[in-house]
DNA sequence: CTCGTACTACGAGATTCAACGTACCATTGC
DNA sequence: GCAATGGTACGTTGAATCTCGTAGTACGAG
């Protein structure tokens, strides 16, 4: 294609399920997993896309990919590629649409209360 | 035992974790199960302390037994046994402590938008 | 004491989940 | 073209989960 952009790097999204036609449990599953949860976490606290590699997750790439996988099948976060480089984050306002306040009190939930 | 009570029916106590040291994402794997959130609905709904028998589930007595005991091991229900029966009740006042807003969000949700 | 009810504990089978390594693809930069 | 980077897809392995049947316990009624 001679046509293609050079400078506006393409930023292909990837399929992403409708919120309407995700029950509440498959979130609760997604999230339901510490890992997952704190990626969860991190794109909230940042607010802004994240690149997967920038979590800093201690697990292997494909484990990391799987993970982010769920999160994206279960309608928690967005994707996109952008580049070599893929960005994860929050659908937050259309779960806050769709599940009202749930995110928030996950959020605000302390993890681990022993642990801190 | 001859001064055993008779009109008093023993309400017996199990063994419930201190919410303080239940982590969220317990409680999230614990709900992300449709039958389990199914048990939790009802007991919401009642508001009262159901015998586990009359609920109502499609499911053997044993799986029965095995998802009342995540649940309670999850913190989400509280048991006591009163005679030959065991009953059942939302820990809703202390969930909404540990986790303010979380199970009002949950409940609030449909479970399965397309189906009703 | 015997029977029926309500439920549990244990063990077993089937399914799902989480983690990994390897091979592979797309883009960037030389 | 070639190598490096960032990520996916596939197959596998071990653990956890879900389901059940069976056997058994505790209580109440007769």
């Amino acid at each position: 294609m001679s046509t293609r952009a050079r400078r506006a790097p393409a930023k292909k999204a990837l399929p992403h399920p409708d919120l309407r036609e995700v029950p509440v449990s498959l979130v609760l599953r997604a999230l339901g997993e510490p890992l997952r949860l704190g990626i969860v976490r991190s794109l909230a606290q940042s607010e802004h896309p994240m690149n997967c590699s920038s979590f800093g997750l201690s697990v292997s790439k494909s484990t990391s990919t799987y993970h982010f996988k769920v999160l994206r099948e279960s309608g928690v976060i967005s994707q996109f590629e952008e580049g070599t480089s893929r960005y994860s984050e929050l659908r937050d306002t259309e779960l806050e649409q769709r599940f009202p306040g749930l995110l928030t009190a996950i959020l605000a939930a302390t993890e681990d209360p022993a642990g801190g």
